[in-house]
DNA sequence: CTACACCCTGGAGCATAGTCCAGAGTCAAG
DNA sequence: CTTGACTCTGGACTATGCTCCAGGGTGTAG
């Protein structure tokens, strides 16, 4: 099990960054955030990780890719850091993810059949409708609400969905 | 077309939110976005709100809770307050959260998959492995990332998800 | 010596739809 | 007059995982 990396032992801050395909930004948050154990530092104060940081930020991005917390990552790794077993946590945490995902698939789909119940009778009222006379499409949601007492959490969905849609800028900077 | 409302015409604040099944301070969340044309006040700085204002304050729950944002709303309200008939846009924008909604379901149902196929691994893992012995679950997500490039969404979806999941403290206060 | 690339820090910003707060005024009943 | 229920305002706060910034230091090639 020696360490087979390319690159030469210490690495500084963007050499890590760029061989595990985050920016030196993210890098210095998850050694604040305690996800990456604190870096030596040389001389000058620059950081140096050993190589082994690099499959632990890849653990990391899995690990949030797969809906842990930055927080709950931070327990489970110091805890596996100090030589612990925090497996079946991590387990039950995942089992509750797959739950949540669950029940905000459901929440989807009967966002998704509102939406397209809702689209289809503003199409039957538009062609009723004379071209910039008003047809009051918003009216009819009104009393739709059956989507239960909670708008709320759909809201949210809402809100995370048009960013996700519209801007993806940024990305792109290096040679 | 005469208010048929219970209560007497104008309506304070705490009054409206009552009806309407909302908090005060959402009426005035809304005033001040212009979801809710300004009110008139009394000689006291007291709110006075027309009746139609509980169907407007429904209008806009039940549009948020399709998805529309506040500053969507904001302007189409805006439109619709000065005569004009924004219904195209209205209907346009649903068809895009329609979309939206629709590749969020894709991007969960993905995620579903992968939480499954993981939580299989991991049990088969697990059962190998001793009692308090460290089983490496985590590791096995390092180079999981076939999510595609981007873990981000999925990090964010679950974010709200756990909120979701957790704390639904406040509400419940009035008599 | 001078670019120029890179590193450091602490802190603000993002984006949403509210919620909560302090400090102060209003109003009807008792 | 006091109590209690209500109202007002402007602003801070919530949650997340980064991202960006200013202001300043380091390292090295030319």
């Amino acid at each position: 099990m020696k360490p087979s990396t390319s690159a030469r032992e210490p690495l500084r801050t963007g050499e890590l960054a760029r061989i595990a395909g985050v920016s030196p930004d993210t890098v210095r948050y998850y050694e604040r955030r305690s996800l990456l154990p604190p870096a030596r530092r040389t001389a000058a104060g620059y950081r140096a990780f050993p190589a082994e940081a690099v499959a632990r930020i890849k653990v990391v991005r899995g690990a949030l890719a797969a809906g842990f917390s930055v927080s709950e990552l931070e327990a489970i790794l110091r805890e596996r850091d100090r030589g612990g077993a925090p497996c079946r946590r991590v387990r039950s945490l995942a089992a509750e993810k797959l739950v949540a995902v669950e029940s905000h698939l459901r929440d989807l789909e009967r966002w998704r059949r509102e939406l397209r119940r809702t689209l289809a009778r503003w199409d039957r009222l538009l062609r009723k409708t004379g071209r910039g006379k008003r047809a009051g499409l918003l009216d009819t949601l009104a009393s739709s609400p059956p989507i239960g007492r909670d708008p709320l959490r759909c809201a949210r969905l809402g809100s995370s969905i048009s960013r996700a849609t519209s801007g993806n800028r940024r990305r792109e900077r290096g040679s």
